[in-house]
DNA sequence: GCTCACAAACTTGTATACAAGGCTGTAAGC
DNA sequence: GCTTACAGCCTTGTATACAAGTTTGTGAGC
């Protein structure tokens, strides 16, 4: 692959599982050339793969989106992750030492980033873990998978989970490790279900990505009571700064 | 996505699955562009979306060609492929009654290819026999994660396996459906991970995909006993027209 | 004041032109 | 006869130009 399309694509998706970039973000193809210094065409390369791997999605001569997953999918990427992570710890016969080590020292960092308030690096390392942990089994093809789930997952997080529980999920991960530490995978392979089921539940996948969320609040009674400055809000945030992809309009009975 | 790329990707893409494009074989651009009646960009979009899902790669101004996966990516693709279907069959608290149905469907008619000795569309139907169970779980995300690989593992096959073992493959099909129908789904996942083994281990993965197989049967001795035609031995197959990617020259000791 | 139609600006979609590099066949030199 | 250098051809790599469609801002009409 060229070097430098591979370098467009991962320099979005590594910020995608950092949480620096929202899903619903438009990704323009001419911004991002100019960005990166190079013509459309190899931006394009690099919006087309991302999009095989379910990171973007183009919109017919509008632009290019961070996906914005539907309950549906979000559903579907849980469902997949807890498939593969599970069948996973129960197709490891042993773990390698230094991949428990490694496992360790990882989640000391995520505690340390959570100790330190660090929210950036602390979502990072959270997804990270589970990617740490199909290197376990040494199958760059499985890794590749779980970090293109990861990334999926990271969105979905972002979209409808306004509070995220980090000590809970760092904890989580421990435990997860200390099962395997005393080689019972299968306790490691229940652990890591009931893990994704609990992140799983934790969202309020009710809740659809609406890009007219921030407008419904400055339609809120507060807003009209004149605490809102003089900002027309009607076009306060106009829909197609961050456009939705996934057909979720405003709900009409508003 | 572009209607007519998906069609040129979903086109190759097919062909592999059915086992009607070998691996190595190259795809040229120009070529895929006239038969599609497009132009070489799009060729190339499809050619791009299917690198990023492991079918094809491309050497650098010299063409696109169907990957030719080493020993190392085979183990790593049945792997994957036993992490995730056994994972998948756990994962199954109960079988749909028209899912059940579907797949014996599937596995009479595998039978009946089999029976009738079409070795075409037996191939095609043995790997999707995984698809369809994808499909239980009605998770696409998850049937195109199974998709791919299969066309993985279907190339594979191809590369390392001499002799199809496909009423056996075919019996453990049986096997795996009847046990799904007894609501046994530890005993159909212990099966599919024996059934995936074998399938791995029926393949010869010490004999390395090599482009000069055929060339080899030239330089046998029966060969140089005179029943060769006059053919110059050397260039009869000039190594260019299966180029190989993975880097396994000829063996210089022949 | 409000609605609707239209035009301008902007964005992606597609093709094409040219650049850059690899492979093959040929011929010169040994 | 054998090796090696080189020219020509072929293929992909990249940029650019233009086509097609979408969105938005403006102004006429009611």
């Amino acid at each position: 692959m060229n070097p430098a399309t591979a370098n467009i694509e991962e320099a979005i998706l590594s910020a995608i599982l950092a949480g620096r970039i929202d899903p619903g973000t438009r990704l323009g193809e001419q911004k991002l050339a100019d960005l990166f210094g190079v013509s459309r065409t190899r931006v394009r390369e690099a919006m087309m793969r991302l999009e095989t791997r379910g990171v973007v999605q183009v919109s017919a001569r509008r632009g290019w989106y961070v996906v914005e997953p539907s309950a549906e999918e979000a559903r579907e990427a849980f469902q997949t992750r807890r498939v593969i992570e599970t069948g996973l710890l129960h197709s490891l016969r042993e773990v390698p030492a230094e991949v428990l080590k490694s496992l360790k020292e990882h989640v000391a960092m995520e505690r340390d980033a959570i100790g330190a308030g660090d929210v950036h690096s602390r979502a990072c390392l959270l997804g990270d873990f589970h990617i740490h942990l199909a290197d376990a089994l040494g199958n760059r093809l499985l890794t590749e998978i779980i970090r293109d789930l990861t990334a999926r997952t990271t969105l979905i997080s972002m979209l409808y989970q306004p509070t995220e529980k980090a000590e809970e999920s760092s904890h989580d991960h421990e435990d997860i490790v200390a099962a395997m530490e005393d080689g019972d995978l299968a306790r490691a392979a229940r652990l890591m279900d009931e893990h994704i089921g609990k992140v799983e539940a934790g969202l309020d996948l009710t809740a659809k990505p609406d890009p007219l969320a921030g407008l419904r609040a400055l339609l809120s009674p507060a807003a009209f009571a004149g605490n809102a400055p003089s900002v027309p809000p009607i076009h306060a945030q106009p829909p197609h700064d961050q456009p939705h992809i996934h057909g979720h309009p405003a709900t009409k009975e508003d």
